[in-house]
DNA sequence: AAGTGCTGGGACAAAATTAGTCCCGTTAGT
DNA sequence: ACTAACGGGACTAATTTTGTCCCAGCACTT
């Protein structure tokens, strides 16, 4: 028909034509009404906190909310309604949809050719609960591609523990089994290593689970004697029957340093310009792995040769980490981000 | 599943539940849009004297629609743009959700037992420049339900006038005939009489017309002697095949008072309860035909035998006049009104 | 060819709304 | 019994919105 002009088609982008303002509103009342829905039974103070707005704004908001009888307010705090929780789940595709987060989805998904992109609103940088919404989702994701008496490996990380705290019982098939992706991970915090991770989600989604604790950065002689121990033989039979691997990926440099690595290893990682790191194995800008962990763990064409892969991570500083991880193909995976760093991910890719 | 709560389904209900501010921001600049699409070129004091807003508010509702590219300003004045048409479109089922015309639409449908209401929104009296809208609706079903070769009989009044003036070629069938429902109406404006309206719409469509002039309020003789004419005869016999009646409810008080009634005759009229007018009959409240003025025309029988019926007929003050007539079956009747006279309708009803 | 009545846009003070910052009585958890 | 956090009230400062002019420019009319 006509030539250049693309045609409004959606109610919904006539609406945003002719209300522009409402993207913005309905944007800050939906990330209230979520925050009120995962922080449970929340004062305003407390929320005008999370959220990064004034105590006033705070209290308009939730007034018109309560108002609204999308929230209840109680002396113990403000928690969402039933039909506060149904708005929730009706508005999400429209909130997407403006905030221009689907498109990102789809930009994303292309640019780095995997299965699927999948970002959830908010910095987890400067928004630390919306960790949860990325555990929820991952978790969401989880359920749907694990069938029962499946393996799923998982890595260490506290975006990870994150999601493991986000799996209820409900969620899942049966049958599962969790195993960590790696042993040991050293003197890190022992609530962010793979082996309890796994063995929360085992325990939130009433499956099984099976630990490796080991050293790591083990010298070449003790790492030969010790892969053939039974035990270890064991787990190592376990990766290559491994259905599902869902894992973190982490700055190079940030890694380096929460391990603690010495200088000389830190030096080393930056000559070879290592930028992203995920299960053991350090990546360079171009997906190139350019050094690993020796450590008993997955291996690079272990995790290639499962049916689908989760990488989890979010926040700015993630982007380039991510960008370049996902340089190496893995087009089953399935990534889960926040949108600060799919934000950050389509600038650096301009 | 739950009991008592009726469960939000649709988008736009969420919508309002977490922006209840947006019913009557949508209201207000489609009503802006709708304007300017209406009174083609025109001027922001213009415009805000037909809305009923200070000068200063029309100038910020058309300021933020020219910056989304819905109109387009010039020396001339405002009109609507390609895309703004688009949005008013679009957007037109939504307005009529959010500001209840939907829901009022089908209760009227139901209360006066008709086969459809349509209802513009607005008030014919406050705002008369709606009339055209009244008009493009009714033009809109006129050419719904005439088919090829019909005959269409009108009346007269300002509202059928204004329909007249909507009637566009494209819109219509070919090959109608556009007759008056009745002879002449006295000392009227000629503007408003059947006939020179049977005229307007068949020149605005494209169409024959047939006309019959006679003075009105004849005496029993001079009627008697009249309908045996040839002319009298011949239009007599395209009542009996009229296809289509479109035509005005009258409040009978103030009809009375626009034909230069007697005051015998208003306070005959008083004595017998009528409240409404149509086709030249008086009805009272129970819709019964009181008083007929006695002159050539259309009568009920033949209206009842007709296909399609549309009534036109908008403002506060029509309702009860509405209501009246409605009473009297005419279950084959499309009612085009305005929201104003249906909200009085529905609070009579109650 | 000058006049007149529109047009959109600029400017500015008054009015209304919104935001910031306290306080307070109450209540749940300790 | 105590404490910390809750929602709600109150009041001022800041911001936005609104009412009301004026203006230069363009299109009709005279």
């Amino acid at each position: 028909m006509r030539g250049e002009r693309k045609d409004i088609i959606t109610v919904s982008e006539a609406q945003l034509k002719i209300m522009p303002e409402m993207s913005e509103l309905l944007h800050t009342r939906y990330r209230f009404l979520q925050m009120i829905d995962m922080l449970g039974p929340v004062g305003r103070r407390g929320l005008a906190e999370n959220l990064s707005v004034g105590e006033r704004e705070a209290r308009k908001e939730t007034d018109l909310l309560r108002e609204q009888g999308l929230i209840i307010a109680s002396h113990s705090g403000m928690r969402i309604s039933e039909s506060g929780k149904e708005v929730l789940e009706i508005l999400k595709p429209l909130v997407y949809e403006w905030s221009g987060i689907s498109v990102m989805e789809k930009q994303l998904t292309q640019k780095l050719c995997i299965q699927r992109v999948l970002i959830v609103d908010g910095d987890i940088n400067e928004t630390p609960s919306i960790k949860i919404l990325l555990g929820l989702e991952a978790a969401k994701v989880l359920s749907k591609v694990a069938k029962e008496k499946e393996i799923i490996a998982v890595t260490g990380g506290s975006t990870l523990a994150a999601i493991a705290d986000s799996v209820t019982p409900s969620d899942q098939p049966n049958n599962l089994t969790f195993i960590a992706a790696r042993g040991g991970m050293g003197v890190d915090d022992m609530r962010l290593q793979a082996n309890t991770i796994a063995a929360t989600f085992a325990h939130n989604s009433g499956n099984a689970y099976r630990t490796l604790y080991l050293p790591e950065h083990l010298s070449e002689t003790a790492y030969k004697a010790i892969i053939e121990e039974p035990m270890v033989k064991e787990m190592i039979d376990l990766y290559d029957r491994t259905d599902v691997v869902i894992h973190g990926i982490g700055s190079a440099i940030e890694m380096a340093s929460r391990r603690n690595s010495t200088e000389t290893e830190k030096s080393n990682l930056l000559e070879h310009g290592a930028v992203s790191e995920a299960f053991g194995y350090y990546f360079d800008e171009s997906g190139k792995a350019v050094q690993r962990i020796q450590t008993v763990g997955i291996q690079r064409e272990q995790v290639n040769r499962c049916k689908s892969i989760i990488a989890v991570a979010g926040g700015k500083n993630k982007a380039a980490a991510i960008l370049s991880y996902f340089k190496q193909g893995a087009n089953q995976t399935i990534l889960v981000t926040d949108s600060a760093a799919a934000k950050e991910m389509l600038h650096l890719l301009k």
